[in-house]
RNA sequence: GCCGACGUAGCUCAGAGGUAGAGCAGCUCACUCGUAAUGAGCAGGUCGUGAGUUCAAUUCUCACCGUCGGCUCCA
């Protein structure tokens, strides 16, 4: 981020602390940053903030950028410090003062608030232009959830009011697309607490795109070499223990008995192209085998973190399980990549990647898991990819690169992941007879392009904004009539276009254009045409377009050709 | 799971300790209309669920379920 930026918010959470100081006696202060989209502070007060706090303290901010308060900054021995914070009764501080090394510390004082601080600081709290609070939220001291909750004030910071309208619009933009909202508008899908928390009900239109997404996705693997294969929703609980997934998943799994047997239900799909793998003996010849399957996985996720589409607790991932021979692993892993770039560019998505190292929960060697995160960075690295290092952040059998997404308004979503793994064709004892007659170990990558086809389907929503490109759209085209006249009209159109393998509605209601406009517009579909009493005697069509523009006397073969070529995707 | 807010008709929301209201949607009727909401009428709710306080609870209390904003976690 630029520093200048950086500053001015981190100054901008202090004057915000020095407001709730002064307001509200007897508050502690523990951290407050700038991030990327604005900053926050995190204080401890019992009673608690309310929304309305939040206008007074924004009101008390205002009052000491009028006063414009030098901001000083001043150099102090660690012990001189934490004594100081001691008596200032700064409890949080303290802690953080233990924790540093350096023998001198910085300490800012504006007014009546000194805080600890590496710094820097703009000069004075008049230099704050525009700021605003946004939200309260509950935050866990140093982020762990066996600390004190903390009460976290969130607000944003810039230069000018212009760039603070700007962001504050963004928002307004986001929330637009918001993907639960367009769902409903769209009638895509539902979650009823009747059902249960986390459980995605697709209706029609959106049952439709995910056809449309799956469609798509076992084309493009059946191409790439990949074989489809299914499994059980269920397995005996065993095969979890052996793989490790009871041990170090099991609170993320649910269970079931039958028959006094124990079973689990499926959080990943790998156990099951596992058992397809060992249902043969296998040749270094053979491989790699590229086992694809739309998996449906439950996880149980913690209540809190359940979002519509984007977060549930049954979802379906277009997961393939690659078993290889190590000397295979460079190609394989750039293939995923290529693999994943053809794909994003479809939808127009940029990504970032990043490699996340061994967590402490996790199975397997200490050699294997170099091995592994060697061999995907040597990947990365030779394709001159950039990536950011994310330690301890793998799965638990193995190193993974993770793909953020980058959608329309910029902002970051984690859908495809590429999982490297030694550790379970280890505990399930799979091997190969190479060409030396020995039998060897082959490494297993887990990997996913779309992710959940939930998240992605969410995901690509707030990409697009409801507006989905003709050939995922799940209405292409409505046919509207002025008159009852036209009905007759507008049946047959329809149905040369129902021939052509068009999507299309018709809504001859007895009601106004107008009426019929605004309900497509809101329905964002591609393409409108409307037919009155002119069309029907010059045997044509006008038609509306979704992104702007109208199309006068088209033939409607004419159109029908441009809509077909529309749904053929090119590459 | 944790912190906070919220849960009233299909949707968006108003309301008050004495057992509910609007707009849109739905249905009926009229209107046959040219580019983002034609008009009128009708119908629609165990006020998330359960317990408690009270003469009386949808309103107050508690628990549970769910949603939203975050934290932790994640595809």
């Amino acid at each position: 981020m630029n520093e200048n930026l950086d500053t001015l918010r981190h100054s901008t959470s202090h004057l915000m602390a020095q407001a709730v100081r002064e307001l509200y006696p007897g508050v502690k202060v523990a951290i407050g940053p700038s991030i990327e989209t604005g900053f926050y502070y995190d204080f401890d007060y019992e009673p608690g903030f309310t929304d309305e706090d939040l206008v007074k303290i924004e009101k008390r901010m205002e009052e000491i950028v009028k006063a414009d308060i030098p901001i000083e900054c001043k150099r102090m021995k660690r012990e001189e410090a934490v004594e100081f914070f001691s008596k200032a009764g700064e409890t949080y501080k303290v802690e953080l003062l233990n924790d540093i090394t350096d023998p001198e510390v910085n300490v800012y004082t504006q007014g009546s608030f000194t805080d600890l601080c590496r710094g820097p600081h703009l000069p004075s709290t008049g230099k704050i232009k525009a700021f605003k609070l946004l939200s309260l939220a509950g935050a866990y001291w140093r982020g762990d959830e066996h600390n004190k909750m903390l009460t976290r004030i969130y607000g944003t910071a810039f230069p000018d009011k212009k760039a603070l309208k700007e962001y504050l619009d963004f928002l307004e933009e986001v929330k637009k697309r918001d993907h639960r909202r367009i769902g409903k508008d769209l009638d895509l899908f539902s979650v009823s607490d009747e059902t249960g928390a986390g459980l995605v009900i697709y209706h029609p239109k959106g049952a439709l795109v995910r056809y449309l997404l799956e469609d798509f996705e076992r084309r493009e693997h059946l191409k790439r070499g990949y074989d489809f294969v299914y499994g059980p929703h269920i397995l005996k609980l065993d095969m979890w223990k052996k793989s490790g997934h009871f041990e170090n998943y099991r609170e993320n799994m649910y269970f079931t008995k039958i028959d006094e047997v124990e079973y689990g239900i499926k959080p990943m799909n790998c156990l099951s192209h596992i058992m397809v793998y060992k249902s043969q003996i296998r040749s270094y010849r053979d491989l790699p085998l590229r086992y694809f399957e739309l998996g449906t996985v439950s996880r149980h996720e913690k209540s809190g973190v359940l979002h519509g589409l984007m977060r549930v607790r049954e979802f379906t991932q277009d997961d393939a399980h690659i078993f290889l021979r190590p000397d295979q692993l460079h190609q394989e892993i750039l293939g995923i990549i290529r693999f994943v770039q053809d794909v994003m560019k479809i939808f127009g998505f940029q990504f970032e990647m990043e490699i996340s190292t061994r967590p402490a929960k996790s199975i397997g060697s200490d050699e294997d898991w170099e091995r592994a995160e060697a061999a995907l960075k040597e990947v990365l690295d030779s394709e001159r990819l950039p990536y950011d290092l994310n330690e301890g952040d793998g799965a638990f059998y193995g190193p993974k690169i993770d793909i953020k997404l980058k959608d329309a308004i910029g902002r970051k979503w984690q859908c495809a992941t590429i999982q490297c793994d030694f550790a379970l064709p280890e505990r399930f004892d799979l091997h190969y007879m190479d060409s030396d007659g020995k039998r060897k170990r082959p490494v297993m990558l887990h990997r996913v392009i779309l992710g959940a086809i939930e998240r992605f389907l969410g995901v690509l929503i707030e990409h697009y904004g409801g507006k989905f490109p003709v050939w995922l759209a799940p209405v292409q085209v409505v046919i509207m009539n002025i008159t009852d006249e036209q009905e007759p009209y507008v049946r047959k159109i329809r149905d040369a276009m129902v021939d052509a393998g068009i999507r299309v509605e018709v809504d001859t209601r007895n009601e106004k254009l107008g009426l019929k406009i605004r309900e497509s517009v809101v329905k964002k579909i591609p393409y409108m045409v409307i037919v009155g009493k002119v069309e029907m005697e010059q045997n044509n069509m006008t038609v509306r377009v979704r992104d702007g523009g109208e199309l006068k006397d088209v033939a409607t073969d004419d159109f029908i050709n441009r809509v077909k070529e529309e749904n053929i995707l090119r590459r």
